[in-house]
DNA sequence: TTCGCAAAAAATATCGATATTTTTGAAGGA
DNA sequence: TCCTTCAAAAATATCGATATTTTTTGCGAA
């Protein structure tokens, strides 16, 4: 058998092509970049907690760097929104609220049903390939790494974002691909800050199944529908926790 | 008569609300803003050329300014997708092309339409107010400041944003309007890169006027495609000078 | 000539010190 | 008691110098 470019479907490294991460500075490198992820996860993960002040001084002798690194890194983080720079007074740690949280989750909806629909329209045999191939990848693995109670599972955590990336792929704008990727971190930040206490019973895996066998139906309708319900649904449930504290 | 705040129409500071510049650093204060905003204008303006390379200490000796702030305006510009970052070698001002603004042109017409039609289904009598206002100020105002030839007016540039940001702006989400002021100001580049000689002469100001007529009839289908045909129209216009070059 | 390699030059990234601004807190007056 | 004011403290912003990295250049060897 001759190299297997003519099936995508084996091909392995299919998942290269949509950088998970801030995909802005590579994690290694400058001093920058790995500040950057670093406080880039301490903020989704809750470490630094909304509202929290970033003092210079404070961040320059725990991370032990000069700074320079530390400004550039939050200056950049900015973009991404996890970070809000007030001038003259410095930085500090974006404030969550169940009012933005609603909105998050609003636009994002309109976002991916938008880049969902033109995949669908657009999308080539190759894009079906990954969806399938993204599809199965998750359903192979846990979303708990505990069966008794919630444990967060990073690959899930992985798999689960390729996924839904993966859907939109083939839209035909890169521009909304960053910007759904940029929202479906933030919505990741959130699901993290509200605590990741007693996860709804729903069966996901069953409503990825079924998002994904839309899509090869080329069903833009129901396809959408299904994937909105799926986000509402856990959106609905994010938002009582956050009105509740 | 006691004070207008009875009738909003009457009330001048309606613009306020929307800030039409970068508005993430205020252009005063601390010297990084203000090299920011600089260096904004005159990427916008073109007076930077796409793809040139930011040298730190060109910049730090023309501005006249310490690298502190220049790197940090630099980062700063990375959000806008004004400036491109390349770790570990130096900023340069992001590159343009046809095919980039095909997919601005692109997103831009979803996501604004999006907010159109959400503002059409939830905007109150006050914003119906705004788009009046804001269109009747538009008319006002001439699109060259010479009659002959063209010749940019710096005020319908600003009116003609805030005509178009406030037709979104009751969508009920803050992240699609700020989405849709970096595309505009994407889009105010490519059209002052692309040289603004001979500018098409079809009746921009009508076009302006049949939007606002259908908003207010509260007609989304119409106002939607005359929204989308509007962007259209200067994208074909603009898409083939590019191309030319 | 062309390629590759190393040294020089240029540019970026980072540091630590200083200037500037904001915040804090305590004293004095209404 | 509650403001207001002003000075000390804290934090931010900025600078200029140095360390690191990338790019260029020039010199042989195939």
């Amino acid at each position: 058998m001759n190299k297997a470019t003519d099936n995508p479907v084996l091909e392995p490294d299919t998942t290269e092509e949509i950088p998970l991460d801030g995909s802005a500075p590579a994690s290694s490198g400058s001093m920058t970049s790995q500040i950057y992820q670093r406080l880039r996860t301490d903020i989704m993960t809750g470490e630094l907690a909304p509202g929290a002040k970033l003092k210079i001084e404070e961040l320059r002798s725990i991370y032990d760097v000069g700074t320079s690194p530390i400004r550039e890194a939050l200056s950049l983080l900015t973009s991404d929104h996890f970070v809000e720079r007030i001038d003259q007074r410095g930085f500090r740690v974006a404030k969550i609220s169940a009012g933005e949280f609603d909105e998050l989750l609003k636009t994002r909806c309109w976002l991916e049903e938008r880049g969902l629909r033109e995949s669908i329209e657009h999308g080539d045999s190759s894009w079906e390939e990954k969806v399938v191939l993204a599809a199965y990848r998750l359903s192979r693995v846990p979303r708990s790494e505990a069966d008794d109670h919630f444990v967060a599972n990073d690959e899930w955590e992985v798999l689960h974002k390729q996924f839904h990336m993966t859907l939109i792929s083939a839209c035909g704008s890169s521009i909304l691909k960053k910007f759904c990727n940029q929202l479906y971190d933030q919505n990741v930040r959130y699901r993290q800050l509200s605590g990741s206490k007693a996860y709804p019973s729903r069966d996901v895996a069953a409503e990825h199944g079924a998002i994904c066998d839309a899509v090869l139906a080329r069903d833009a309708d129901l396809a959408s529908e299904l994937l909105i319900a799926h986000y509402s649904r856990t959106g609905k449930f994010l938002l009582d926790q956050l009105s509740r504290e």
